[in-house]
DNA sequence: GATTTTTGCACCTAGGTGGAAATT
DNA sequence: TCAATTTCCACCTAGGTGCAAAAA
């Protein structure tokens, strides 16, 4: 079925590895998060259509928070457990490396997040615009924003109506430092080359 | 001493790594080469200024034939012999991948061509665009090409003056399939961290 | 035969994994 | 004690080396 409708002048955005994602979404998903960066797995990786092929885009990726509780694992689940923490500070925005580039650019090929990495290092940022900035036992919603730019990279705010955000429930995920549930870290085993 | 003199509304380049360079060029350089590529060491690494910072400017490198002659090496020493095989195809350029790009992110860090390879395959590059094809025991020289170019990354060939060429003889290099000066081995063994 | 090129390989850098143990 | 985090480590992918043997 088809994952975005097609409406004219708007771009459509496909999640290339959606298959996988709902692998990991079915058992909730966690992504782990350490002080020096984790790159997710699965990874955000989209096909997009619909853009002016001459017309140059700023796209990247933010992740916020999903809902507004504090997540614990116990008996085997995840349960809500008191509030989120809303003292917010860090990062969570990462700029895809080929930013900015032209609509042919970004419709010839995915559009891979693969070294995106998640911290909870709010402080000293080695790799700044990298990381990013997460807190432990929260569930978190990634997006990705295409946004229309001038030839040299600068938004113009005074046209309305250029920027665009896509949402992938499927790719929801919670914050650990550890992995809670050993579905998913089998699935981690069985799905990423690294282990 | 300086290695470019300065003029005004000039580009000046210096070659980073000029110790290194020379260390080999004493003995004369070897570069192996290989079907399926290999890069160079020591690489071609530059810092540049002079530009434009808000101008833009594609950089790349080619490799022409530094002299008319085919050599070996014979009684541990390069002699000439007979003439060089002139009959040439295959690509000789590497442009630098973040180029296009403007003055300023020239200017900022070293110019490195790291991942730029040779080989002595005319036919299928797997890599189009990647790879330098030369001819084994004939000697090279590498040089820097500095266009500026239009915001779209297009030469503008009504306006001249907009190509600068930056030789440094120390880069000059004999290709090869095996290495034949043991000096140059061992130079490379000492120098290189993948050996 | 002699020279040049190719292939396979052990070894290296570089860095991404989960797991166990230690720490907070 | 318990839950959460950090550290260390063996193991993995990925790919750049020179070398010896084989092939051309």
């Amino acid at each position: 079925s088809a994952q975005a409708g097609l409406v004219p002048g708007k771009a459509q955005v496909y999640l290339c590895n959606r298959a996988l994602w709902l692998k990991f979404h079915r058992h909730q998903t966690e992504m782990i998060i350490t002080k020096q960066g984790r790159r997710m797995f699965p990874f955000l990786s989209f096909n997009i259509s619909g853009l002016d092929p001459t017309a140059h885009y700023n796209i990247f990726v933010d992740v916020i928070l999903a809902d507004p509780n504090h997540w614990r694992f116990q008996g085997g689940k995840w349960v809500p457990c008191g509030k989120a923490d809303t003292n917010v500070t860090g990062n969570r925005v990462y700029m895809h490396p080929d930013s900015p580039n032209t609509g042919a650019h970004w419709m010839r090929q995915e559009i891979s997040f693969g070294k995106l990495k998640l911290t909870n290092n709010k402080g000293g940022s080695n790799n700044p615009g990298q990381m990013v900035v997460l807190q432990s036992l929260h569930k978190y919603q990634p997006r990705l924003h295409v946004v229309e730019v001038n030839e040299d990279g600068t938004e113009d705010s005074s046209q309305p109506g250029r920027v665009q955000t896509f949402t992938f429930p499927e790719t929801q995920f919670i914050a650990v430092t550890a992995y809670q549930n050993t579905d998913i870290t089998q699935l981690k085993i069985d799905h990423n080359p690294f282990c």
